[in-house]
Formats: C-alpha cells, structure tokens, sequence
DNA sequence: TAGTAAGTGCAATGGAAGTGCATTTGTTAT
DNA sequence: ATAACAAATGCACTTCCATTGCACTTACTA
C-alpha cells in the first residue's frame, strides 16, 4: 500500500501537507468534487491554494477534470484503470439528477464514434445523466 | 416554407419582432451560439432580453442547449430530426478546437450505453472535440 | 378601447475562475 | 547549520457569464 507521500513523490508533486489533506479527502470522496466542496472541507485555508493545488494535481495526472453539465467543473482522482494522460482512455460519467453527483465509471469505455468525412476526433467527452444506485435504490 | 410567425406560433411563443429577429439569426448561423454572439449581433438590444428570448426558445423546444466544455452555455435551432422534447433524442456535437465553433450533428445518433447495474441513464451528453470539416480542409 | 398579461430595458447581484504580489515554507548547496 | 533560492500559500482584486428585481412598454383580449 503506497502512502500518500509516495503517491506525490511518484509524480514529482512536492509533499506538503495542504496536498496532503486535499489527497486524502479526494481518496475519502468516491465521486467527482467541485473546488466549492473542497473549500467546504478545508474552510480555513485559501481559495486560491486549493484552487493551484488541485490544478497542480490536473497537470501531474493525478486528478481529472469533469464537465458533467452542471456548468461547475469537478474533480475526481485518477484511480486504476485511469490514464488520463493517454488522450484514448476514455471512461465516461454518470451525473445523478437527484443527489447531484457525479461518478467516474473506469470500467465504462466509450465506444468508437463516427464522425462525418473531414471531421478529425480527438477527444470525446461522454456524460450519461440518470439516477444513479445509491438514489434508485 | 413556414414563415418565421408560424413557427412561432406553432410553438405558442408570441411574435415580437426581437424574437423573429432572434430566430432568423439562429437559422442563418448554421452553428451553435453563445450568448455573447446573439450580444454581438444585437448590439442595440438588451442582454437580459437576449437572455431571456433565449430560455423561452429553449423552454418551448426550438433551441436546445448544448454545453461543449468550454464553460460557455451555447446554443443551436432544433431543426429536422432533433427532437430535443423527447429525451432519448441525443444526436452528438462536435467541438473544432480550432475555430472553436460547435455543431450539431443531428444524423449521427449516440449509441446505447451500458451503465452497472442500479444506474437508471435518463439522458447522454456526448461532445467530440477535434477539428472540423473547414478547418481540416 | 381599457385592462391585463407578457415582453423589454436598466441596474445590480452572485458565483466561479483566474491573476498579481507579498509572505511563508521547503529544498539545496555551501 | 544556514544562507540563498525556488516553490507554495494567502490576500486582494478582477473578469466573465449567468441570473434576478423592478420599472416601463408593448401586445393581446374582453
């Protein structure tokens, strides 16, 4: 079991301890979180620093953003499976409408799409909306 | 041919002349649009009644929203084959990254997707991104 | 044609994203 | 150990888009 130092470490994240407690609450949360969620969390320190430190993680490849429609963007830790840096991995996103969360299906690839004759796709953003299995329970 | 007032009409929203105006520029820009754009194009109306003609339009299903990922709410005519009332009508859009316009690609339906077990999908946003046709020309 | 409902314009607010700069903390070399 | 440097953090501020309240105008309806 790496420690979340080693994590940091791996991907040439300087260790502090700010990063530290973000890591951790981002390994706690099993869904996507926006910055106002982790400023919730971490009401004494600064806006700005989470916001740096979380885009600091998005460079290192150890978080991913999400645009799931809400217009708020949210972040969820690259787990097994993630490759965030390889511009193929594609897994998509399941948006509750009830409990408003968001949720990184990895195993979920998006399948191939077709585009029309000249059109090039690079990238494809996939966010399926529903009730999600903790609501339909 | 209907006439701009007969579309209007034909989805109860009244005729003004701004919305007629409005409709006409959505029809001639064969792209989606931002708010900004219709600002643009508009200089001497208000932006909020810009805003609201807008969420009317989008209300009684003549425009669809579409967010594409640029954090810009943008929107296109539900033409020919979108039927954007009914929800599992999800034709794709395609982002080109490099004249940073969006399009409809109404023809191409987005395929079945398979969410685990207890997930309840309702709804697909799916987005290319890449280059289009004019700009890989 | 008067009355009412809807549309429009102006002003202001709110929220999220982003930046500049001063200060603090951590790292490295001596 | 400590000086010197680089990176991280905190504070203040700005910008941009979305949205709302209220007054005024325009369009339908009896």
């Amino acid at each position: 079991m790496e420690t979340i130092e080693q994590v940091l470490e791996s991907k040439n994240i300087r260790v502090t301890a700010m990063r530290m407690l973000i890591y951790k609450f981002l390994v706690e949360k099993e869904v996507a979180v926006t910055l106002s969620d982790i400023e919730n969390a971490f009401e004494k320190a600064d806006r700005t620093t989470l916001y740096r430190t979380i885009k600091t993680f998005e460079e290192k490849d150890i978080v991913h953003q999400i645009d799931d429609g809400t217009g708020i963007t949210k972040y969820a830790l690259c787990e097994k499976g993630c490759n965030c840096e390889i511009e193929t991995d594609l897994h998509l996103h399941f948006h509750c409408n009830n409990c408003n969360e968001t949720i990184c299906l990895t195993d979920h690839k998006i399948p191939q799409i077709k585009v029309p004759d000249g059109f090039v796709s690079e990238n494809v953003n996939l966010v399926v909306k529903g009730i999600c299995d903790k609501c339909s329970g």
